[in-house]
DNA sequence: TTAGATGCAAATGTTTTGCATCCCC
DNA sequence: GGGGATGCAAAACATTTGCATCTAA
């Protein structure tokens, strides 16, 4: 993913509703950049090499509201295992190595699976099952991370 | 899913190679009447009532049995809590509540959603990425549980 | 007979929380 | 200035493990 600059990062939380400090900027902008798919724990790590006194629980709580307030996703490994992070909203599809990581599955690829369940299928199980559908995640579970 | 019987139960783990025990007996029997998608702590509460001895950790290390061996399937839900399993092993989907739960989506139309992802689509994922997909989830996020 | 299964308790790993202090709006 | 955000440590929670004992094959 391309950088955003400062300014940008600070449009993004406000029209999110949220407040600009020193840690989230941080947070946000290396899970931006990074392209696996980072931890709490690895993001933790990175981030103190520029602040040292930020806190563990300061990252997990930032990620929540990130999370929360549509600015990432949080993937959960099937198998257990600490949750990954993912800035990339993009409707796309990932594969889950059984050791817990995930990697993109790209552009194209990912909006045939998405495309392929449609709108109308959808529809058709909020209907008969009487729900609202938030989100539909298609995950291809691996077992060993692609090249090698 | 019907009742089995105790020899239908012994057969099934010597066809998968393991061995029968009491405590194994009961969770799968639990298991595999249940209807909802019980955590491992729901079966053991549920074993409790007819074998006071059991261990949690029994419970815990037989489902990681079951599931290696494909008797069960893990259910991890996307917001983190207990895992929950599920013995019902043909292909279906799941609707994932945000707390945490999972409710069958009904046969066909879970047919049909695993249909349109069908294998050419896997097969190109497969030789795009040089993986090997062991299975494919499809689960759709649902903000409140379906019968209110 | 013996490799594998269990029970117990302790350890582990991940995430959350309470509370005092801090600082963005 | 005030309400939300942070840091720290402790707590909570889910799951795994070590080891002595038991048991199915």
């Amino acid at each position: 993913m391309k950088p955003l600059s400062i300014d940008q990062i600070k449009d993004l939380f406000h029209e999110h509703g949220l407040r600009t400090t020193r840690q989230r900027e941080l947070i946000y902008t290396l899970l931006h950049q990074s392209h696996d798919h980072p931890t709490a724990e690895e993001l933790f790590q990175a981030a103190r090499v520029q602040d040292s006194g930020l806190s563990l629980a300061t990252v997990y709580n930032t990620l929540d509201v990130l999370v929360e307030s549509r600015l990432a996703r949080k993937l959960t490994p099937a198998g257990g295992g600490s949750s990954r992070f993912d800035a990339d909203l993009s409707d796309h599809a990932h594969l889950a190595t059984t050791d817990g990581k995930f990697v993109d599955i790209p552009e194209d690829l990912s909006r045939e699976l998405v495309d392929r369940i449609g709108p109308d299928l959808v529809g058709r199980i909020e209907s008969r099952m009487g729900v609202k559908v938030d989100a539909v995640t298609v995950s291809l579970v691996v077992a060993g991370l692609p090249g090698h």
